[in-house]
DNA sequence: AGCAATAATTGGAATTATTCTAATTCGAAG
DNA sequence: CTTCGAATTAGAATAATTCCAATTATTGCT
């Protein structure tokens, strides 16, 4: 059996012709290695040039298109940060992002030990929460 | 002094030449005071079309400006909901959205008293966060 | 294997929120 | 009143994303 969360990202080929309920094909393959290939959070066009160097026929629409499937499959994180072009992460455990606004880098951070963020909201009574988003932006200590 | 947190939000008139370092033009005030009468984090689009019921000549561009020296001055404060056209909010204290996904409302959510959110995030040592959205998603109990 | 049905991919056009541009108008200061 | 920098304006441009209609690939039979 295959452990997506090995430390040595699978290429396309290593990957399993269904995930999580989503058929895999040559294309979703070759998008969601890309996407576990590095930590970076790339974005959709990102996704698109590296893919392009082992699949050069693979066009944007496609890209867009497996990237909203892995994104609705629960395979891949959507990430936004104010208007800019949508992310994708491949990092499903809890966390959040934080982009240095120096070089731009987005770096995932997760909450500390056995935080549960809604229990720190002034929720109306029942409240389901469906989709959770934090986004910080900042400087990195210097000194 | 007139008191822009008071309960009946201000006609333009009553709005003064500056507020915080932003001169206030005609247009300003018109986009201020819409933004300052409803707690329905309209778009830019909604604030254009309600600011020309007063003001008719107001074009389009005049209002992403106006919102724009608005956010840059810390009078509005700008709110993304994913890819989601940017809302506006009147409401400077520390708070963050949830919106219900059934009727598309957007509600302010609050901290429970005493809770700052980096707190529980292990951020890298001496980060310095210089702007942070939570935006939650979900339904509100029904029963 | 052959075939029909279904789903995915593709290139290009369309959409749409937002930004830009260049011309005009405004308004504070003298 | 004139000047001059700033703001407003209409319309064009931009850019991320989505849509479309045609082609291609895959699946599930027979
Ligand atoms: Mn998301
Ligand atoms: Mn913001
Ligand atoms: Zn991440
Ligand atoms: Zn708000």
């Amino acid at each position: 059996m295959i452990s997506l969360e090995a430390n040595s990202s699978p290429t396309p080929e290593e990957l399993p012709p269904e995930i999580g309920g989503l058929r895999m094909t040559k294309q979703r393959r070759e998008v969601f290695s890309v996407v576990l290939a590095e930590r970076d959070h790339p974005t959709a066009n990102d996704v698109f040039s590296r893919s392009q160097k082992r699949m050069p026929t693979i066009s944007l629409a496609t890209v867009y298109n497996c990237l909203e499937a892995l994104v609705s499959h629960g395979l891949v994180r959507q990430v936004n940060f104010e208007r800019e072009p949508s992310r994708y992460c491949p990092n499903l455990s809890d966390h959040c992002h934080f982009q240095d606004e120096k070089t731009g880098t987005i770096h995932d951070v997760v909450f500390k030990e056995g935080v549960n963020l809604a229990d720190f909201l002034e929720l109306p009574q029942g409240t389901e929460i469906s989709h959770l988003e934090i986004s910080l932006k900042g400087r990195i200590g210097s000194h």
